[in-house]
RNA sequence: GGGCUCGUAGCUCAGCAUGGUCAGAGCGCUCGGCUGAUAACUGAAGUCAGAGACCGAGAGGUCGGGGGUUCAAGUCCCCCCGAGCCCA
């Protein structure tokens, strides 16, 4: 272990370099070939943006999982995938081309657009790549799938021609938003981009009832312009209406509405004549406030009454809604249950067309007025004011956006709904909830899928029609293309532009069939990865080997995305779920809860995360903060931490290596197997404890709890390994000779940590992989060439043994308890004691406690250990009742209990406190528990003695201090600075030394023989003098001062030769 | 407006499906100690000072708020508030 210390990032770069001089992935992976299949699904990143601290989080869980089967054996599939086209990247292409609406689009020429598409993918998908192959996602890059594709493509219309034929394909109309000046229909995502306040003309309208002349129904309205378009009123069934008298006319409003609409159309009087359910004014007719100057009115049979929808509003308005189906989407759906026709007068320029006669031609903002006007002077409108409120604005160029119906296709959910539910039901999802609950309502509520944009950079929508008999046929190949086509096509190119100049021939009349000018949702492209991804079209034996996936995992933003698009897909063209298991993940936010966001300023960027703390540490960070499912709160601070962990675990085994270098420890020289009767308690705690580990971990990241997996392992390499067991051994590893015990423990230790390097290798592959490399391997030749081609670890039966570990946890606590009583004794821990009794009050805990006696007495740094489980006698115990808390938490019931504390003997109740923390009692017939809140304990002690108490000990010390006892204490105080100076000299561990020792005369006679044998061992000193006199010794003898304990001493070293 | 999830010490969470040993753990913080596996760093050049790994102790929360069920509620029920995701 050449480095000094952790450094992440050159362990990275060594590592990376490693992997690729010596193709290390391409082997794991192929090592496996063969054996059972491990099929993993990549969701593809849209090639758009750059990786921030939440995707490579998602990209972490991933590969953990795609490590642990590699290393588990299985043949894992691990295609990469990208996801290539649609809205995101072309918006990005318009900014970098400079063009600023869909008009600009054409005039550059879709050819150059489509250019910068693909220059722009290609970019980011570097970008991706890089980031992804720092980050140690092992993907399989080179084979990555991409959507943009010719093949990709055409499983697409194949998939599609499947639902054609079966009917599930149609087009229909759909409500839409538009931007008039760009002319083009903008996408949900963008509508919410730019909501703007805006103040708009707010005006009350009545709508003669056709049968009851002089009855009206007022509507209220911010859009006039929609109006001509208005084919019915919609009431909520269940609330109260009513019908007013004012002046000689009768007014039909909601209830609850009444009075804010008098008060804001200034009618001061009028009279409630009678009130009714909105349910019995459905299909009432009234007549069009429009009839005369939109004609066409006139021909619309089954329109102009009143429908009913629960979705109207008892907040603004009159509870009576005008509905245009061309012009709002609930108006549209509404409209479609009651048969309405959907009348759109209005082109993409937002200009009236014929159909709209008196207001042909007019753009529709500036007919508000005009419209106004005609209801003015026809008598129909009540009140015009002004309102601000929040409108949808064009994004690019902030005109406000219009909705109109149009043409757009569907695939239809309702034929497969119920497999989909059903296949889902056999999903095994993580969190359940995500599954059973969230995604199943969203299939349950899911509607047709509009899967057409009208937009350039997409898989093109594979139907053509005809232009003379109007025939269509949805072309499922690039083949049957080439059959039909009008011109022989050589290679099809299916992006636009040049699709579209592909004519067919119609097969009915001969005539000319033109593309409909569609592009495809892009969550279709990803949407049919199952499948397009492996090929399927041209050789189905890869596809019948994975399909359906093992594993799919995605942030749950993808519940409605590509989760959905995956199995309502699959559902469609093979009738069963894609996937088995779906880690469905929260989101990275940022340190104080807030979502990122670039206008926030707050996203943190992937490759600044690796940059500064290194990919170990972020790996960890992002694993083993929270549940994958939880969201997770970046904070770089917390980030540093993690990196201090895993120094600690460097540290580890950087003292495992040394000593092991040093006594040229080999592994297959001392195999644990052979050496199992000669192991030390400790050794077999240990070994127990690493199957306990190796079983949780393997559990936990089966069950995708991989947070708490992380957690486990490097739990027990910092507190088992670190803080537990190599302060156990220190003196076993600093024997001389071949000492068996040395042996074993270095056998031990071996085993354990080479386990520990497997365990981590998910989590921190980097670090695992140095490890392994520096570690593992320099002990055991016949080592693989990577940790990842080794298998994961199994627990092994015969060395489990449960009572150790719960006696090393008595253990742990006791010495915690010992630490506590001589800090309040004030003795440092190298001052040894010459008596520890350890009461052991809880059922079994002497008996596994004394199997540690050794590790105790060594510890503790005790003559004698005595572990009872009763109180000793000549401990004198009292209780003392806190009458003031007790009467505050028993009220009246206090001296009721003080007398039942009195009627049991003290020592009993003393044990029964310390060992559970309280005692029962019965209070008249009633079971009762006082706590230590209210009791506590109080000791005399005799001589020189200290005690602590807790977790079911209690702990004393006897202090009492002899000759003996105070040199040891000197010697290893003395040993303590010799060490720190040997450090300060920067010497080898194993270099000898001389020392002199300047002590005054009276405290260098305590010192025996004995004292000095064992400091000279201890500091490793061939020459040792101690000498009451001025130290004679040449200048170069490094030199320093000591007091210790208010006795001065010159301690001088100088390495041996 | 609807669905799902989350809200316990400064931070991250455990405990809550079978209410009654906890109001807990880790990190951080404060104090003390320790030292050849573990001491970044800062000033400075002295066998310096502060800081830091490690060990021990300590501080800290009306378990988001309010009702209810119960002898007893972080733990069960209802409402509200806040956050996130999605839908409308």
């Amino acid at each position: 272990m050449k480095l000094k210390q952790y450094n992440p990032k050159l362990i990275e770069d060594e590592v990376r370099r490693y992997w690729a001089e010596h193709k290390i992935i391409e082997k794991s992976f192929n090592a496996r070939r063969g054996s059972k299949i491990f099929s993993f699904l990549e969701g593809p990143p849209t090639c758009n943006g750059f990786m921030h601290v939440g995707h490579a989080r998602g990209r972490t869980l991933k590969d953990v999982v795609i490590k642990f089967k590699l290393m588990q054996g299985f043949d894992v599939w691990n295609r990469a995938g990208w996801d290539t086209q649609g809205l995101p990247v072309e918006l990005e292409a318009e900014k970098t081309l400079g063009l600023s609406s869909k008009k600009d689009i054409e005039r550059v020429g879709y050819e150059r657009f489509v250019e910068e598409c693909n220059r722009l993918v290609d970019y980011y998908m570097k970008h991706w790549r890089e980031a992804s192959e720092r980050l140690g996602l092992w993907l399989d890059y080179d084979n990555a799938y991409e959507t943009r594709r010719r093949e990709y493509i055409e499983f697409v219309w194949w998939a599609l021609k499947q639902a054609y034929d079966r009917g599930w394909l149609v087009e229909d109309l759909k409500v839409i938003a538009f931007c008039p000046r760009c002319e083009t229909p903008l996408s949900d995502q963008e509508v919410a981009l730019g909501y703007a306040t805006v103040e708009d003309p707010s005006i009350y309208v009545k709508m003669p009832l056709a049968d009851e002349p002089g009855t009206y129904i007022v509507i209220w309205t911010t859009t006039p312009w929609t109006l001509p378009a208005n084919e019915a009123i919609c009431v909520h069934p269940y609330e109260r209406y009513v019908k007013i008298e004012v002046a000689d006319e009768k007014w039909i409003v909601a209830e609850k509405l009444l009075e804010k609409v008098m008060k804001e159309v200034g009618v001061k009087e009028y009279r409630v004549l009678e009130t009714f359910d909105g349910l019995s004014l459905e299909r009432l007719r009234y007549i069009h406030p429009l009839l005369d100057e939109v004609p066409v009115h006139k021909l619309h049979e089954g329109a102009h009454m009143v429908v009913c929808d629960e979705m109207v509003s008892m907040e603004e308005g009159t509870g009576c809604v005008h509905m245009a189906p061309a012009h709002g989407p609930e108006d549209f759906e509404v409209g479609r249950r009651y048969g309405l026709p959907v009348f759109c007068p209005v082109d993409a320029t937002g200009r009236y067309t014929e159909d709209a006669a008196k207001y042909k031609g007019l753009y529709v903002k500036d007919a508000d007025k005009v419209i106004v006007e005609d209801l003015k002077r026809k008598g129909l409108l009540i009140y015009e004011g002004r309102v601000l409120h929040e409108y949808p604005h064009c994004w690019r160029c902030n005109t406000p956006l219009i909705y109109k119906a149009d043409r757009q296709w569907f695939l239809r959910i309702e034929p497969i709904k119920s497999l989909i539910l059903e296949e889902n039901g056999k999903v095994k999802w993580a969190p359940p909830w995500a599954g059973e609950a969230r995604f199943h309502n969203w299939i349950a509520n899911a509607r047709d899928w509009c899967i057409s944009r009208l937009r350039v950079w997409g898989s093109p929508l594979n139907i053509w029609t005809c232009t003379n008999c109007g025939q269509r046929v949805c072309v499922g190949s690039y083949e049957e293309l080439r059959r039909m086509s009008i011109k022989p096509v050589e290679d099809v190119e299916p992006h636009r532009p040049w699709i579209d100049e592909i004519k067919l021939k119609c097969p009915r009349c001969g005539g000319e069939m033109i593309r409909e000018p569609h592009v495809l949702d892009c969550w279709l492209d990803s949407g049919v990865a199952h499948a397009a991804s492996v090929g399927y079209l041209r050789d189905k034996r890869l596809f019948e080997k994975l399909f359906p996936y093992d594993f799919v995992t995605e942030a749950v933003d993808q519940t409605r995305g590509w989760f959905f698009s995956l199995i309502f897909t699959s559902v469609m063209v093979f009738g069963r779920a894609p996937y088995k298991s779906v880690l469905c993940q929260g989101h990275v936010l940022d340190k104080v809860g807030q979502k990122m966001s670039k206008s926030k300023g707050n996203v943190v960027w992937a490759l600044d995360a690796m940059e500064r703390e290194g990919v170990d540490p972020l790996r960890l960070y992002l694993t083993f903060k929270s549940a994958p499912w939880d969201s997770l709160n970046f904070d770089f601070d917390e980030l540093k931490n993690t990196r201090r962990t895993l120094n600690t675990i460097f540290n580890v085994y950087k003292f495992a290596y040394t000593y092991m270098k040093l006594d040229k420890f080999k592994a297959h020289e001392a195999m644990l197997s052979s050496l199992m009767d000669k192991l030390s308690i400790e050794d077999k705690w240990l070994l127990s404890r690493c199957q306990s580990v190796v079983r949780e971990v393997t559990e936990k990241i089966e069950a995708l709890n991989i947070h708490e997996a992380a957690r486990a392992v490097i739990d027990f390499l910092i507190d088992d390994i670190s803080r537990g067991y190599i302060r156990f051994i220190r003196r076993r590893v600093w024997l001389e000779e071949e000492a068996i015990e040395k042996v074993t423990a270095y056998a031990t230790l071996y085993y354990v940590l080479e386990r520990a390097v497997r365990l981590l290798a998910p989590f921190v592959p980097y670090f695992a992989e140095w490890l392994f490399l520096n570690f593992t391997r320099e002990f055991s030749e016949s080592s693989p060439a990577s940790v990842f081609m080794c298998e994961w670890p199994r627990a092994d039966k015969q060395l489990e043994a449960e009572e150790l570990e719960e006696g090393a946890k008595h253990l742990m606590d006791v010495l915690t308890l010992v630490a506590n009583a001589r800090q309040k004794a004030k003795l440092k821990s190298r001052w040894p004691v010459s008596k520890v009794i350890v009461v052991a009050l809880r059922e079994g805990a002497s008996q596994k406690l004394k199997m540690f006696h050794k590790v105790l007495l060594e510890q503790a740094n005790a003559r004698e250990v005595f572990i009872l489980d009763s109180m000793p006698h000549d401990v004198e115990l009292k209780l003392r009742v806190k009458e003031d808390v007790l009467k505050e938490l028993y009220g009246d019931k206090h001296h009721l209990i003080v007398e039942e504390l009195s009627k049991i003997p003290v020592v009993k109740a003393v044990e029964e406190l310390i060992a559970y923390g309280k005692i029962r009692l019965n209070v008249k017939e009633e079971p009762l528990e006082v706590s230590s809140d209210a009791i506590e304990v109080v000791e005399e002690l005799r001589g020189n003695v200290v005690s602590a108490y807790g977790k079911g000990f209690a702990v004393y010390l006897d202090i009492t201090r002899d000759r003996e006892l105070e040199a040891e204490a000197l010697t290893r105080d003395l040993v303590r600075r010799i060490q720190y100076m040997r450090k300060e000299m920067d010497l080898a561990i194993e270099d000898y030394i001389d020392v002199v020792i300047e002590a005054p005369e009276s405290v260098k006679n305590t010192l025996t023989h004995k004292n000095v044998e064992y400091l000279k061992g201890e500091v490793r000193a061939k020459l040792l003098t101690i000498t009451s006199s001025k130290a004679e010794v040449s200048e170069d003898w490094y030199h320093k001062s000591w007091d210790i304990d208010g006795v001065r001493f010159s301690v001088y070293l100088k390495k041996a030769t």
